[in-house]
DNA sequence: GTCATTGCAAAGGATTTGCAGTTCC
DNA sequence: GGAACTGCAAATCCTTTGCAATGAC
């Protein structure tokens, strides 16, 4: 997917959001990156161009982004981190609401085959699932799109 | 897995671990917590039996345990934010060296079984699974136990 | 003209580091 | 006795917030 600036431009209206370059400049670097950049990388990918861009402005940016849709970020939960003694394989649900992590242990997902797609070199040595969604009591606040919990849903980002 | 303080100073021995009073509860707490607990929520619930206790020490415990590999953090790669504007339903594959993310795109990886076992009023919106790793460049330092990155692994935490 | 966006500076919060005293082996 | 562990304080790092100036629509 190659966008140019103007249909950044476009994208941006269509959702929105005011253009302005800063903005145009560092969704332009984000989506053409593979890296999954951080915000410092950002900022430091779009500065050159920009000179008087704030670090701040990307972090507002990229939660305006966020908040819009347009952006994802990778580590969702990002609060602090939180520990774990259970070493038996295991799978997390994650309440998007309370933060709450829920151990799940269904043995179909201990048998997951070997991504596609991945250099040769790199040696697997562990894989976890993170389940998504909102427990009973956080469930108010958005509009259930999905009524049924059981069967396939999309994976995220 | 109920585990006494003793058998927690056991294991601690059976892993060169030195033992002391605040480490143990340390443990303790968090290997009969099913809760996922931050270093703070550890530092809180050992303080009332250790007043003395420092969340300095709950940090550094928390990293010797790591290290022995008696505990694991829940989001690992937790350093900072990292950002995606690739929304396409997409798995990562982590490289525990150099903390690189790699997109991986396998089909086979969309359309995992609803986790049993969850609350019924549990609604889950999205997933992902995290594979973790070496790439090539960064798998020198740990002899590598499983010389097939093909087929099965156990999954972990 | 109005309101969102930006930049700067300062605050906030989680985690790490330095160092001296203590405890375990 | 020596090394590892602990506590305290300060530092560091990432991120958020407050506020005035700017820019987009």
């Amino acid at each position: 997917m190659k966008l140019s600036l103007e249909d950044i431009q476009h994208k941006f209206r269509e959702y929105g959001l005011k253009s302005t370059p800063q903005r145009t400049a560092i969704y332009h670097v984000l989506i053409h990156s593979t890296a999954h950049p951080t915000a410092e990388d950002l900022f430091a990918q779009v500065s050159p161009a920009h000179p008087m861009l704030s670090l701040n402005t990307v972090y507002y940016t990229l939660s305006v982004l966020g908040t819009a849709g347009l952006v994802r970020e990778v580590n969702v939960g990002h609060d602090r981190a939180r520990y774990d003694a259970n070493l038996t394989p295991h799978h997390h649900v994650i309440c998007q609401g309370c933060q709450n992590i829920i151990d799940v242990m269904d043995p179909r997902l201990d048998c997951l085959a070997s991504p596609s797609g991945l250099p040769h070199d790199f040696e697997i040595t562990s894989y976890q699932v993170a389940f998504r969604g909102y427990c009973g009591t956080c469930r108010q606040p958005q509009a259930s799109t999905t009524t049924s919990p059981t069967g396939n849903y999309p994976a995220s980002s």
